[in-house]
DNA sequence: ACTCAAACCGAAATTTCTTCGAAATATTCC
DNA sequence: GGAATATTTCGAAGAAATTTCGGTTTGAGT
């Protein structure tokens, strides 16, 4: 059960444990390993360019569009071979963006132990996403436009890293209201999903139209609007 | 081209005409029309058992699952007499949502002409969007988890009507920037984004985990909250 | 160099989508 | 009412894509 998952998150989220932090950011970079292990080199060169190709298709035809034939071409491959490392289209589609999400979460990582306050943390978190699909766009064309919101995804690894992806923002946004700068009236949910849908639509308006034209200014511009609305939102309540 | 129907609309939603409000909810709510009429009223049934059967179908396994075969039995038919309707499962799946679409427009429409504020037009619209989701869930499935996000939309009807939804906004928004309740400091198209965004997220968690449970409280809840920070921002802003 | 497992591929099987021509049903006109 | 015409329906065949299978090639360890 994916709620579950999300629920189960908030009681370790308690701001209390102050390692909880490092501890919730270890385990979301090191969440996805592949099941098999390839044994050859060779394998390994394989595995990649499946992945490169298949990225390069699918961000190009759509998922359902694309044809196998055409990825394992792009690999330099038998299509048949594509069925060593893959059991299914979809398999490898929900596989592809693993990697990119560990990637990101690793980066933010290293960035975030530079930040002092939850308050930074939390805009750090949100403009590195934008600027994160801008740099990796075709990644961000099959996450955004095609994966996240995927029905399908339930019981996947992707959807755990889905949801590391909001457990992050839940422990910022729990932490401010510890802080007192987001206001106690307010869900935390309601906040997240503020704060995510805001920063998405923005994306998701970028690579469909390439508009706003710099995305790394609008997200920021966005990130910073949304954090300070929230402090004089707090503020009002009192 | 996409971007070119959002920007042009601009100029023609300046609050200044005074009836630009009527005029832009007409176009929307009677933007929808199938190209080919049916003769015969059995053919009209037909085409409302496809409609139907294909909506279960889509909102049960998704769009790149569902079986042709399976939508015309639950419709009644055989899987080449639904050829006679629409030219492929993809031309099913956009043509689908229209219909759906126009509807809540109309529902809009009407129900905006008791309102007599922007802030209360605006309210209404989010309100109505997630409570609209809640009463059409099948619908809702598909619209927002599979559709709107899709990149092979544009150049559809389908796109355009997916656009209105994004258009009634920004005019909404625009007036209130004019009547002084939203900051002129702020991009409105980034305002729009916020207010979709937030929405839309929140719709999302919904479908896919029925949480939060209300959805027509949380949605009134987030709606309220959004606009009124936009009024604390803008007061705060001088 | 030999052995064995891993990796690879072509051809065939399977599944699903789509087309087509003929049959069934409805409408029109006399 | 019944023949002529148009519309709608469907089964069977065709096309396109995914997936499986058996056997060959390649590479790592000894």
């Amino acid at each position: 059960m994916p709620v579950k998952d999300v629920i189960a998150a908030q009681p370790s989220l308690a701001p209390e444990s102050d390692n909880g932090w490092d501890r919730l950011l270890e385990e979301i970079s090191h969440r996805p390993k592949r099941a098999t292990e390839r044994k050859q080199d060779r394998s390994k060169r394989t595995e990649q360019q499946i992945l490169t190709g298949a990225l390069r298709v699918f961000a190009r035809d759509g998922i359902s569009r694309s044809r196998i034939a055409d990825i394992a071409a792009e690999a330099g491959i038998s299509a048949s071979t594509l069925y060593e490392y893959y059991k299914s289209k979809e398999d490898l589609a929900y596989d592809l963006p693993l990697a990119h999400l560990a990637e990101f979460f690793e980066g933010y990582h290293i960035a975030a132990a530079t930040k002092g306050t939850t308050r930074e943390k939390l805009l750090l978190y949100l403009v590195m996403s934008a600027d994160y699909a801008r740099e990796h766009a075709e990644w961000a064309r099959l996450f955004y436009l095609e994966i996240w919101p995927s029905v399908f995804v339930t019981d996947t690894d992707l959807h755990h890293s889905i949801n590391d992806f909001t457990r992050v923002l839940l422990f910022l946004v729990n932490e401010a209201i510890e802080e007192g700068w987001i206001s106690r009236e307010r869900n935390p949910y309601e906040t997240v999903a503020l704060l995510t849908g805001g920063i998405n639509q923005l994306i998701i308006t970028w690579l469909l139209y390439r508009k706003p034209k710099n995305l790394t200014k609008s997200g920021t511009e966005m990130a910073e609007r949304m954090i300070s609305v929230l402090e004089i939102e707090a503020r009002a309540a009192g």
